[in-house]
This record gives C-alpha cells, sequence and structure tokens, in this order.
DNA sequence: GCGAGTTTGTTCTCGCGGTCACAAACTCCG
DNA sequence: CGGAGTTTGTGACCGCGAGAACAAACTCGC
C-alpha cells in the first residue's frame, strides 16, 4: 500500500518493545487507540480483550496478538488499564506530540480538510495551508491564511514540517508532490486520483473517493446479479444436441 | 476490510468470466480503469502490461494476473485494446450505467464531496443530500436542494438507491447507517470516525482521515528514531552493577 | 510459409496475516 | 493458603496474495 523501502533488515526477536510491527497492525492501532479514548470519556478505567475488540470491530484474538508487538500491557485475569494502554499505543504510533502538516489544495476539499476537527484533536497541527490559484491568496480558512504554493520550502524549514495533504487535481499532483520532497517532506497523504511517484524513503497513502466507491459498486453489481439470476446454472455448454 | 457475509461457496473453476474475483484485485480495477481513461484521452489505443502497471503503479505481473481474472482480453505479442479493456473492466465493475448515491450528512466534508466531479464522471450520480440540521433544508448545494434526513427511506425507494454516503458527525454515524439499512441501502461509504455495524449483506467502506495520518505518524517516528539512535545499542539491562 | 521476437496467461513458491486453541498468570473466595 | 474462574499472550495452522519464471500465442520480416 504504502512505498517504503527503508527497511532495516534487523531481524531482531519478538516481543521486544520497539521493533519489527507488522504493516497490518500498525493500520489497526490507531481504530484501537479511538475505542480507548471513547472508553476513557465514559470513565471507563480498565477492559477486557473481548470488550476492547467489539468497540473496535475486530476479533478479540486479533486484537491481543496487535497489542502483543507493542510489549505486555495486559494483565492475565484482568485486562487492560484504558488510559496506561492508550499512552503506550500513542507512544508507539508517535502521537504523544503533535505533528504540524501543511495542505495544499485549498479547493472544496482541502477547505474541509483544514476544518476536520478530528485532525487537531488526534495528534496533528495543521500549520499552513497552500494554494496557487491568484484568487485564493489572502483568504483566511479556519483560521490560517492561504498562503502561495511558492511559500512551500520556506514553510517546510521553518515549522519542521514532514507531513504534506495533497488536494489538488490529479493533474497538478505530481507536481507539487515532486515540490514536497525536495522541501524536505517524507510523508504524504494524497486525495488526488493519480498515481504519484517518489523516491525510496517517502511514505504515500492515498485516499480515493471514487475508487471506494466503485468496489462497492462492485458488490453491489454481484448481489443484484445474484438476486436476479438465482437460478445459477452452469448453462454454457449444456445444451442438448 | 469490507463486512460482506453474502458469500456464495460457489467455487468454480478459474478463469470463466463471472465468478469469484479475489477482493485484492477488486479494490485494483479501479485503478486500471482510470489508467486506461487517462490512456484513451491521449489518444492511446492499444498498451502492454508493462506500460498499463507503470500508468496504475503496480507491477506488471500482477496486473496481468488481475486482468485474467476477468478473461483474456488481451493479445499475446501485441497488448492491450484500451477501449475494449476499458469496457470489460467497467463492465465488471458495474459501472456502465450510473449509480444513484445519496449523501447524508451536509458539512464542510458532505459539501466537498457533493461537489467532487469525481463522483459524477466515474459511474455515480449523486441524486440527493440530506442533513438534520434545521439550518441546512432548503440550501442548495452543488446544484441540489439539501432535504430532511426523515425524507431518506422515501427517496431511496423513489431513485432506487443502494449507495449511500455518510459524513455526519462520528455520534450521528451508526443511526444513521442503521436509517439507511432499513431504507434499502446495501453499500455504505463511510466518512465518520466510527465503527459501523450492519447487519450481513450490507458492505461497509470506511475513509479515515485521521487513522491515515497517524500511520503515516507511524513510520514518521520510526525514520526520525532511526536517524538518531543509529547507535541502537539494547541499553535496556545491561547498565553495569 | 517460417523463424525470431514480443507479450500474454498461468503455474509455482514463499511470506504475511487471520483464526483457533491453549498454556501462563492473575484475582477472588472460602 | 489453595482451588476455581477469568483473561492475556502466543504457538500452530491455514489461506490469500505477491512475485518470479515459463509456456503459449501472436506479429513481423524475409
Amino acid at each position: 500500500m504504502t512505498a517504503r523501502s527503508t527497511n532495516t533488515g534487523e531481524g531482531s526477536s519478538a516481543q521486544d518493545p520497539h521493533r519489527d510491527i507488522p504493516e497490518a497492525t500498525v493500520a489497526r492501532l490507531p481504530v484501537y487507540l479511538r475505542a480507548l479514548t471513547s472508553l476513557a470519556e465514559r470513565n471507563i478505567a480498565s477492559c477486557s480483550s473481548e470488550e476492547l475488540a467489539t468497540a473496535a470491530g475486530v476479533n478479540s484474538a486479533k486484537l491481543r496478538k496487535d497489542l502483543s508487538y507493542l510489549g505486555s500491557y495486559g494483565t492475565r485475569g484482568v485486562g487492560y488499564d484504558v488510559d496506561y494502554l492508550s499512552y503506550q499505543i500513542a507512544r508507539e504510533i508517535g502521537v504523544t506530540h503533535d505533528w504540524p502538516v501543511i495542505i495544499v489544495g485549498i479547493g472544496n476539499l482541502g477547505q474541509a480538510l483544514a476544518n476536520f476537527s478530528g485532525f487537531s484533536s488526534r495528534g496533528f497541527r495543521t500549520v499552513a495551508l497552500l494554494d496557487a490559484a491568484e484568487q485564493m491568496q489572502g483568504r483566511t480558512v479556519a483560521g490560517l491564511e492561504v498562503r502561495p504554493f511558492a511559500d512551500l520550502a520556506e514553510i517546510v524549514a521553518a515549522e519542521q514540517v514532514s507531513i504534506g495533504v495533497i488536494s489538488v487535481p490529479a493533474t497538478a499532483a505530481q507536481d507539487v508532490a515532486d515540490a514536497m520532497v525536495a522541501a524536505g517532506i517524507s510523508s504524504i497523504l494524497n486525495f488526488a486520483p493519480a498515481v504519484l511517484n517518489v523516491p525510496p524513503g517517502v511514505d504515500v497513502r492515498k485516499v480515493d473517493l471514487s475508487i471506494e466507491l466503485q468496489i462497492l459498486a462492485y458488490h453491489e453489481s454481484r448481489k443484484a446479479a445474484e438476486a436476479n439470476g438465482a437460478v445459477d446454472n452452469g448453462s454454457e455448454e449444456g445444451m442438448p444436441a
């Protein structure tokens, strides 16, 4: 999924705290963190793997195995301490401090992202909005002034930004990505429907709305076909002569 | 990933056109379709698996294997006809005709989605925007009037909608999903940061912005740790007495 | 018509990831 | 203090998916 390539071929043992968490587990840790936050808001101090798994929508065995990659933070016969486990996961992900983020492309989607409270509340701080269009310059979105795209390198250097969000049209996406990489950004969240080429060491994650819909459409088609032609006779070469 | 459960345990042979496409392949078909569309716009009539794979950002062997699940639509020694293959993929996905879609939750994100041209241009047609808030009623977004959430069932029935998009706050997401399912929707694209419980036969796909960012943050942390403490001494119990 | 070159479709192998099942470890109660 | 009950952590197994490699099939030039 991501275009990683900085693989430390450092096969250490299994459960020492700071090595080698499988990608699939990494993708689920934020889900667990959110479920734990939700439990904490309801003043629940402790929970079992079964409860947490239900809240996160996964299998309890999978959850326990995932957590075991971080270390042994539970107590057998008891469960997990919500606050303690939350902190451990946050530390592992690296969101105990905020990450500065810039958003390039302040169209409809970019504005929505800038206003999205989920960013700021979960370890991220939008430090700048950039857009190439003349008419966007100087406008204020979500309390931030929109700045020219040319300021990218300067801002990245000044604010120590390492994560960038691309919400420009597909045709401009690769250019923006190149500029981001040149400016020193090494993680990109791409909303443009385009394939990005980036050098090794740079991570790209893609969010593509129409692809998601098309996947749903595929399953819908199948459901519809199944409902109609439920006869399902393999009538392809069964014709009697 | 998706919460499917309508599995026809009908293990038919391999390459007959209409059975059993792996989920991983289904997720890539839209990418291929987009790459083909891009080629067609540049008046390229035919391409090899290598070219198409590059355009789609995947391995050529993987691409060929994916396409082989649909049937043999290429010509050895020549490659694939762009238009023909496009149509075959579109037919397989089920986007040869448009799917009506409703969007519930017309906040910042919902408005961005309503205005997103990629939906309409790729096999989907937004037929209604719904929001529960009083002050949204009657407003026009992307050429559509915002209608009350209570009209959901009526609209779904009238327009034969089977795909719904949820862009409401997390606390409301489950209620919206329940209402959608009750109204007859069987595929949901969920932008709310919440785990949805749906009955068997209903597909849910989740797009979660802050989770994507957190995954990037994890890798960034690792890169930073690698850059700093490249010494990597396991100084945990090595303290001399 | 035939051989050389090209490109697809498929087979094989390997590793990751999901699930089951169980031993280890803790609490509670008498 | 000991046994029953509970819950974590992990070993074993299995299936999907990725990639390499190769045979089949087509085109082109002579």
